[in-house]
DNA sequence: TGGTTCTGTCCATAATATGGACAAGAACGC
DNA sequence: GCGTTCTTGTCCATATTATGGACAGAACCA
């Protein structure tokens, strides 16, 4: 069923630009476009500088790193703005927020990657904000992806991780790693990373999912390690679960 | 400089994304992008089913129209949010809201397309809405768009009539009657129509440049026709004329 | 019934995208 | 200075890939 064929080039420039769309507004470098889609240089190249002049992808003058360019919002104003999620979501983290007290952030899969989609700053005076909103990351490397994987079938995570082996490197993991991660949160039931992606920190990341079983979002709160011992992580889970459950209801009817 | 080769599918790919911007969250039918585009329907079939299954594109369930996916918007939170554009003009826009009382567009180019990117509802009880943020039409179908192309080179403008012709007739107007109307903006200093795209509306357009002397946008007043007499008319053209300064000011600094 | 839209599929063919090979620039060490 | 290793960019013969004419089914209308 998917493999509908006479595209090669369209597929790739996507696999394209979604290596460049994780590089946010810095951008990435050529080079590391070539390693993480495994394409050569010179299709790469080539797909790049058209995306370039149809104004798809920027060029940074002083780094010379590609970017997503203008036009991939332009077109994304073709959608109606905030997300059924969003909307279904927003009453929970407000909720969480409230009760918690730490960073929250929801954060969807699209394709193998995560992306962050809202971020909500609590009250408590140290916060954890290395994610922002647009924040993308290979599916597994992020609490949030670990949860992500654990709640789809155990097979389909694998061919995601294995998609994902080359980029992992960066974000000194592997497969392996990862795999561990993704049974453990089986287990749990939820997802959680004594050792976020900046030193010292925690997460704990709840799945939610849609009436097909499919996951749609994670739901996670970041916070200075000391900030989550044993007990803490049981009560804030708890929360967590609690709400997942009140979006899956809300995205559900 | 410009036609780099080795890459049709991608080119054909996107221009086939920007017709399905256009139809925004209502889609548009095949036969249709393959009218505009002038690509055989296998063609624009093989791409779209393909970005179908990238997620870039998306079908709905009912009518069978294709319109713009999820991922689009995902791969545009790579960007940071606002643009300088926005940012610029935001306090003229209030100020000439404010002023005027009808509703006020700010509109953008994007390559042969006018795409408009905000909107200020004014206090007057009647106010022109057929547009919102997000609506895109070919340059030239809105007075706004006709602005645009009477701040350009003679020569671009009426390259870029040329190759929206096939788009025009949905719009009920033609290359002759655009161009007549970018000559007359150009002797007014403005761009005005008075059959807006809505029965007995009438619109007023500024332009405004970047620091290279390239339009970068236009600011529209809509109202009703009998509210724009020669008289106010003269009135409304001078504040926007006064703010398109301001804004062209601050995204030059 | 035939006529007119629309969408979808096949496959031989030509044109297109591919990638190996080469080159040149930048940054670093010594 | 000169080698080493990193990067980006370009060429072009080649075979893989995308193309579009032709065919077909579905829906709608008279």
């Amino acid at each position: 069923m998917e493999p509908r064929q006479g595209a090669q080039a369209i597929r790739r420039a996507l696999a394209v630009l979604r290596i460049l769309a994780a590089g946010r507004e810095d951008g990435v470098p050529l080079a590391e476009v070539v390693r993480t889609t495994g394409l050569t240089r010179p299709t790469v190249h080539r797909i790049v500088h058209v995306l370039i002049e149809e104004g798809i992808v920027e060029r940074h003058q002083r780094t010379g790193r590609y970017a997503i360019g203008n036009q991939v919002p332009e077109l994304a104003l073709a959608r109606p703005r905030p997300s059924r999620l969003l909307i279904a979501a927003n009453p929970s983290l407000q909720r969480a927020s409230a009760a918690i007290g730490d960073t929250l952030f929801l954060t969807v899969r699209t394709g193998n990657d995560t992306l962050c989609v809202d971020r909500r700053i609590g009250v408590y005076p140290i916060q954890v904000l290395s994610i922002e909103v647009g924040a993308r990351r290979p599916l597994g490397v992020s609490s949030a992806g670990v949860a992500i994987l654990a709640a789809m079938p155990a097979q389909e995570a694998r061919k995601i991780v294995a998609a994902n082996e080359k980029r992992f490197e960066a974000y000194r993991t592997d497969v392996a790693t990862v795999l561990g991660e993704v049974a453990a949160a089986r287990r749990l039931g939820y997802g959680m990373r004594e050792i976020g992606l900046i030193q010292g920190t925690k997460s704990i990341s709840t799945w939610i999912k849609t009436p097909d079983g499919q996951p749609a979002a994670a739901m996670t709160v970041s916070a200075v390690r000391t900030r989550l011992g044993p007990r803490r992580e049981q009560e804030v889970a708890e929360i967590l679960l609690r709400e997942a459950r009140i979006i899956e209801q809300a995205i559900g009817g």
